[in-house]
DNA sequence: TCACTAAATGTGTGCGCACACACAAAATTT
DNA sequence: AAATTTTGTGTGTGCGCACACATTTAGTGA
């Protein structure tokens, strides 16, 4: 109008589609910056007039306290940009079985959605689904453990390295000099292990660096036995009775829960910091049983991962290539806020 | 129409609007339960075709940088809902002059805003001002200081018993029985009197509650001279010259960045602990002089603070009376990620 | 009975945009 | 030069809803 042209062209130099004049086209731009135009998302989203289907594949929530809030965060997301025409389909596979993971991909794949949330949880299962997505021309967001070099639309997750220093730093407020400290990792086979090694090189790094008044030594232990508390409880007990000068226990996830009930009657002065806000360490660490635990925000994980792709998708904003999420300190006199929090903000709708 | 009636009837029943046979909304409400249908925001907000006006009221933010950090949240806020017809105008009032918060909400009132957010800051005329919403029918949501029984919307701000609670226990890591440890306001005046008090009272109840192994003293001190280095420099000395066993101090606002000064070449052991990710602070926490922060999340006041009108004016949902802020707990190891976070979260649009 | 009001319901328009389609002018081809 | 294609541009419809207005139906008094 103001240009001397209708809507129709202008929308055409809008969305770069069909034949227009050069000469026309410039002015058209020239106008839209004058005037400042900015496009009504609403009236867009509404006369466009389809969804958007966004495919979020995760672990089987129903065990898994971690992955069940990263959902969460996830059907937060959902529900800020319902309106915008973003759809998000949840499919699950099983966290210990590969195969799981490549039926469940497959599935995802035949459906053709517009983009795909996934953790790589298994390394060569999820190079294979990142080829075949980037083959369907499928944006992707990885979460949770970091793929290097992958050309997924960006990463959203922890720091493993600098969470090891963060919790060397928080064992270390106990520690006097002397003293040492035990990083245990309480895992499966190596499912994890670039995860676990950058975790303890982090932890490592503290202390070598910050040695200025405090010699600590570092004790690094795996045990697979975690299920049997049997088991574990011989594996704790020998570990105190090994060495007396032990003052602070990392464990290096959200298994942490399981080692409070072998110190059982031992009223020792052990630190122990561990991952996740998950009931049974938050039920420890109210009881002062448990000192810290690092809270790695799986909401904002499934939160953020969503909200990429719908920036990606349906703003055609760009989005940064890694998200690394806080690392939340939590300790029994804060516990509570990072609990309401994931409650509190449905934000939109 | 699956009522067999039509569109107007049923937009009628939907907003509570006109003349409607009670017998008919019945049937429509059953069906629109059945369908369960959703009104589309989106249409919805196109075609009121309207703009609600929310007036944001905040001291002037050129030289608090906790208050440009509300402010921060607010224009995040307003990003995020822009598309649904809610704007946002910013008023400053001068947070030292009550004739200026005056001055300021009689301008908002003139022009009638739809919604009001503001922290109380002076109480008398804070009264004042929710008198005068409550009589024109404007909504308001209060931030950062709480005024008991006030019928504002909703409160948004930190929990001061509890940041009293959490900083004695940051302190507490440090501290060894027979040590002592002071709370020192730097403040002038009482003007956020009832504010420290409250965390007096956390901070020493954490060591009443807490008292199993250790003793620890608590000092309490005010100093208003903070401004002249001069002063303060003689102030902190006298403080450890008068106190041998002290090991710690906890600053009740930002202002802990100014006693480090004061601490050049004492190379003391002391803890220092103090509020908000300000320049100065994160600079010393960096350099190990500060050893906690406590993260207030000025900008999620000022975020929350207008969704909640946005919430309630918009979406028209019910909102929650009392919004606490987590406290996050900041070491120089986890700093980055909650500076990042102000960053990063910018919603929608 | 008719005229008239009030209550109840239906209809139409436009919000700002995307997109299909219609149409004119210019560039080719035959 | 006529027939055809290509390129450029204008028009119209509908997304789902809010709201003004038109229309029908029921209720009232004379």
């Amino acid at each position: 109008m103001k240009a001397g042209v209708s809507t129709g062209t202008v929308d055409r130099v809008l969305h770069n589609r069909g034949k227009v004049a050069p000469e026309v086209k410039e002015r058209v731009l020239k106008v839209v910056e004058e005037l400042g135009y900015e496009r009504n998302l609403l009236a867009s989203t509404l006369a466009y007039n389809r969804t958007t289907r966004v495919a979020v594949m995760l672990p089987n929530t129903e065990k898994d306290m971690y992955w069940r809030q990263t959902q969460d965060g996830v059907e937060r997301a959902q529900k800020a940009v319902q309106h915008y025409g973003l759809v998000v389909e949840p499919f699950f596979f099983d966290y210990f079985d590969p195969q799981s993971f490549l039926q469940t991909a497959q599935t995802i794949l035949d459906q053709k959605p517009d983009g795909l949330l996934f953790p790589p949880i298994f390394f060569q299962e999820a190079q294979w689904l990142l080829a075949q997505c980037s083959a369907n021309g499928i944006p992707k967001v990885i979460v949770n453990t970091n793929i290097a070099d992958s050309d997924a639309l960006c990463y959203i997750g922890q720091d493993s390295y600098q969470s090891g220093v963060l919790g060397a730093r928080l064992l270390s407020f106990g520690a006097n000099s002397g003293q040492s400290v035990c990083l245990l990792n309480l895992e499966i086979g190596t499912q994890a292990a670039q995860h676990l090694l950058e975790k303890e090189r982090g932890f490592r790094d503290y202390f070598a660096h910050n040695n200025g008044n405090k010699k600590i030594d570092i004790i690094r232990k795996d045990f697979e036995g975690f299920n049997d508390p049997i088991q574990l409880k011989a594996f704790i007990h020998q570990l105190i009775a090994d060495d007396s000068r032990l003052c602070g226990i990392f464990v290096t996830n959200s298994r942490v829960h399981k080692i409070i009930d072998c110190l059982e009657g031992f009223h020792s002065k052990l630190k122990i910091a561990g991952f996740d806000l998950i009931p049974t360490n938050l039920e420890y660490l109210q009881a002062n049983k448990i000192n810290f635990l690092i809270n790695q925000n799986p909401s904002e994980q499934g939160f953020l991962g969503v909200m990429s792709l719908f920036r990606h998708l349906i703003l055609k904003q760009a989005v940064e290539k890694t998200q690394f999420l806080p690392l939340d300190i939590v300790v029994k006199e804060n516990a509570e806020y990072y609990l309401k929090k994931q409650a509190a903000f449905e934000l939109i709708g």
